[in-house]
DNA sequence: ATTTTAATTGAGACTCTGTGCAATTGCATA
DNA sequence: TATGCAATTGCACAGAGTCTCAATTAAAAT
């Protein structure tokens, strides 16, 4: 809840409110250890304490989204995943045949932000993307 | 609306009805110069033909996007966008900041789709992307 | 310890998207 | 031209996420 260099006591070096809400959600995030849901983050905080709003919980993971601290990815489950930033980036292929994801490294975009860097002067967010497709069983 | 080569006429091929809802929301898509949104194809359809249902539009264009006669972008405005396939693949940048949209030749994510099939076997949807970011005059 | 105030929250309406099911209809066949 | 039936549609509804606004509150200032 309060370990130095995890996301709340960024929160608070920020000068972002630390409330309690904030607090079982940032938990309830860091605690997890795949990806986590709005919904199941809302579960996980409303078991422990009734009083708190699904709206908190959005805007709590925009401003963490915002600020980098969490990224964010829509596998293609009609609802959007979060991972903390702190525990690495990757990427994900998500076959839209049957479902199987395969993970990657995020070096595979490495030249692509490097060209846009280049070329545009654009700095992507590449942090965290999912890429639809057909993998090796589906592709027949 | 019946034009050779059109999506009309690929539709009826691969043995799917013409339905006049279809027609008209095909002839929407087909003559949007940009980017189309559902909202925007089911306003159209409605002014000329009322009796027309918002999940009608939703559904064709699922169906379009599964047959790969239109491609889908969410470009970060709380609705998604389509674009007809036959009219070129390209890709977005998108400021996080100032809501700029850079238009990107789609052989950018070339080198990207070559790696993911040779070394993952995997056949990647990389035909129209919004890339989320900074763009050079808000990142300084 | 109080006061103050801007940040944050809760409540609920609303938007976008998708679904289940019964009714309708395009189109092949007779 | 009429018939049969699977494909398609309309309608009502559901779920994820967003927005507004009034009420509450963390934390700074006194």
């Amino acid at each position: 809840m309060n370990n130095p260099g995890g996301i709340s006591s960024k929160l608070s070096e920020l000068g972002y409110r630390l409330t309690p809400q904030r607090m079982m959600i940032l938990s309830a995030i860091e605690n997890s250890d795949d990806h986590i849901s709005a919904e199941e983050i809302y579960a996980q905080v409303v078991a422990k304490y009734s009083n708190v709003n699904i709206s908190t919980v959005y805007r709590t993971l925009e401003l963490l989204k915002r600020l980098g601290l969490v990224t964010e990815t829509d596998l293609g489950e009609g609802r959007v995943r979060y991972h903390p930033a702190d525990k690495g980036h990757h990427h994900h292929l998500v076959c839209k045949e049957c479902g199987a994801i395969i993970d990657l490294d995020e070096s595979v975009m490495a030249s692509v932000k490097d060209t846009l860097l280049r070329e545009y002067k654009f700095i992507a967010d590449l942090e965290h993307l999912a890429i639809f497709g057909r993998c090796v069983n589906c592709s027949k």
